[in-house]
DNA sequence: AACTACTCCTGGAGGC
DNA sequence: TGCCTCCAGGAGTAGT
């Protein structure tokens, strides 16, 4: 699914492709995946001009001229593929159906169509994902902290803010703490596993009983962890995108394949009622 | 306040 | 091959 290292590639990919594009048209097949606080419509996406593509945790941010934000949340399957007819200018996000289906096909739900003859098109086998239409003095309660904490690569993610964080949660397990978004904003459950098993950390570990130097090791894992998929091609995209040499990933994904680390089989449980792939030799 | 359970949705995997 | 069942999973919400 895509997380913060996806939706980062996408931002910086589309950045290049759709700034300064004028919204023709846009088209949600589904209303449930419009979102409108303010009882904004779709027609209020007309004529607008795409400025700058920001990123807060997982939602794409488009900045439209006339002071108004479209936040996109691609959940667990959306995909956001640019295109000028049959060429693909920018795609990202769940690899599946693939990034070269003909476009739209069943489960494409939203169009988006601009000044140039592009279109931008929404697809999401699951129906998940969420077009979040705001005025953009708004935004600050869509980044309610409440709702979304530090920003893993920003520069206030520091060990001491993360121990911080965790020391509110006494018994919630480690993996638990760090796939909610109030206290981290943007890892999911594929960079959670490779963090802790790169920091050697066991999964079900209650996070405030963790020691200040696994804090620090775990800290550097989620950056190191982050800023590598968005370096080297990510998770959720085709093989064919990920670099000869990606370091990830060393344990989502490989239960029953021997850990890169030690050789013994990586195991699966259940944390939290998400599936967890970890090391029980190098993770303790 | 901290934590858990339930909900949404459907492609894909596994069983027979 | 085809039919059936079950699982995955982000985050909002309700319940304990």
């Amino acid at each position: 699914m895509p997380e913060l290292p996806e939706v980062e590639t996408l931002r910086r990919d589309l950045s290049r492709t759709v700034v300064g594009r004028r919204i023709e048209r846009a088209e949600l097949t589904k209303p449930k995946m419009l979102v409108a606080p303010t009882g904004l419509t779709l027609g209020d996406l007309h004529g607008r001009t795409i400025g700058r593509l920001g990123r807060r945790a997982k939602l794409l941010l488009f900045d439209l001229s006339g002071d108004l934000t479209m936040a996109l949340h691609l959940k667990l399957a959306g995909q956001l593929i640019h295109r000028r007819g049959e060429t693909t200018l920018a795609a990202g996000g769940h690899p599946v159906p693939r990034f070269d289906a003909p476009m739209p096909h069943r489960a494409t739900h939203g169009r988006f169509d601009l000044d140039d003859g592009s279109v931008m098109w929404l697809t999401d086998i699951r129906q998940f994902g969420r077009v979040t239409l705001l005025p953009t003095a708004l935004l600050p309660e869509l980044f309610d902290e409440k709702r979304l904490g530090i920003e893993p690569l920003g520069g206030e993610f520091t060990a001491e803010r993360l121990a911080a964080t965790l020391r509110r949660h006494r018994t919630l397990p480690i993996k638990s703490a760090l796939l909610d978004q109030a206290n981290l904003a943007g890892v999911g459950n594929i960079y959670a596993d490779e963090a802790l098993h790169t920091a050697g950390i066991h999964p079900t570990r209650p996070a405030g009983g963790l020691s200040p130097g696994e804090i620090g090791g775990l800290c550097r894992a989620i950056r190191d962890v982050l800023s590598h998929a968005i370096e080297n091609g990510v998770a959720d995209l085709p093989a064919g995108r990920i670099r000869e040499g990606a370091a990830f990933p060393r344990a989502h994904g490989r239960s029953g394949l021997p850990c890169l680390t030690c050789g013994r089989p990586i195991e699966r449980i259940k944390v939290g009622a998400r599936s967890t792939d970890f090391c029980p030799t190098c993770q303790r």
